[in-house]
DNA sequence: CGGTATCCTGAAGGATACTG
DNA sequence: CAGTATCCTTCAGGATACCG
């Protein structure tokens, strides 16, 4: 017998898994955790003063779900003091490739769209009055 | 004499306009929305069933926002009932490629992603006790 | 150093009602 | 139809304190 059809996936809908994991990937942190090890392996309190504005609270976490997602790998060295290192696996480097081209394309990109808001806010202006 | 030099534009950097960019085109529906209308233009009743689980509200608002930074274009009907059509800007465009990239990735993954789990939850189990 | 646990606040976002 | 306005809830996420 064959195995059941699933549907294909689907981010568009609501309950396909797939949401979920475009939602870890393009997570506030996620992108830029990613995007910051796909550079290079980093310890955690690097990885804290590379992706500035981060808590440490809200680095574990993000790094606990893409490792638990298959995207990062942590290892654990039983110094003292203690040393973790971070670092992509295959699949990570996947989703980095795609999320450091969308980093890099947004640095690239600034001039053309704060020139659209000033744009915007120019012809919205008093709009309401 | 010359434009005062800027530091490179950089999404690590906290204060960097770019952040906020990246951050708009990552926002939770901001990535459906731009993945939508890179199928094609849509109205926004139209878009709001292809974008299943967004209110009224959310996507009025993440429409306005990727309108002002000038990926989106919106054209008001004047007729009765009102129509509005949405579509992309070719600076739009631009984004959604790399979005909608990162969406059928994630469609794709899916099963790479749901063994990583199962596998990390199996490691993971009881490890408190 | 690399976390976890607890508490707390603000902002995101949903539901509903109303308007041009 | 395509919104806006209002209210209210939930939860991301910051601050702080503590542990291995």
């Amino acid at each position: 017998m064959k195995v059941s059809e699933l549907p294909p996936p689907n981010v568009f809908d609501r309950l396909c898994p797939s949401r979920g994991v475009l939602e870890h990937v393009t997570s506030r942190w996620g992108v830029l955790v990613l995007g910051a090890l796909h550079e290079r392996g980093y310890r955690f309190s690097e990885l804290r003063r590379r992706v500035s504005g981060v808590s440490e609270k809200m680095l574990a976490q993000t790094l606990q779900t893409l490792e638990r997602d298959g995207f990062v790998l942590r290892e654990a060295h039983p110094v003292i003091p203690p040393r973790v290192d971070y670092s992509l696996t295959p699949l990570g480097r996947e989703a980095a490739e795609l999320v450091a081209a969308l980093a890099h394309w947004s640095e690239r990109r600034v001039p053309a769209v704060e020139a659209a808001r000033e744009s915007y806010d120019t012809r919205t202006a008093g709009a309401s009055a």
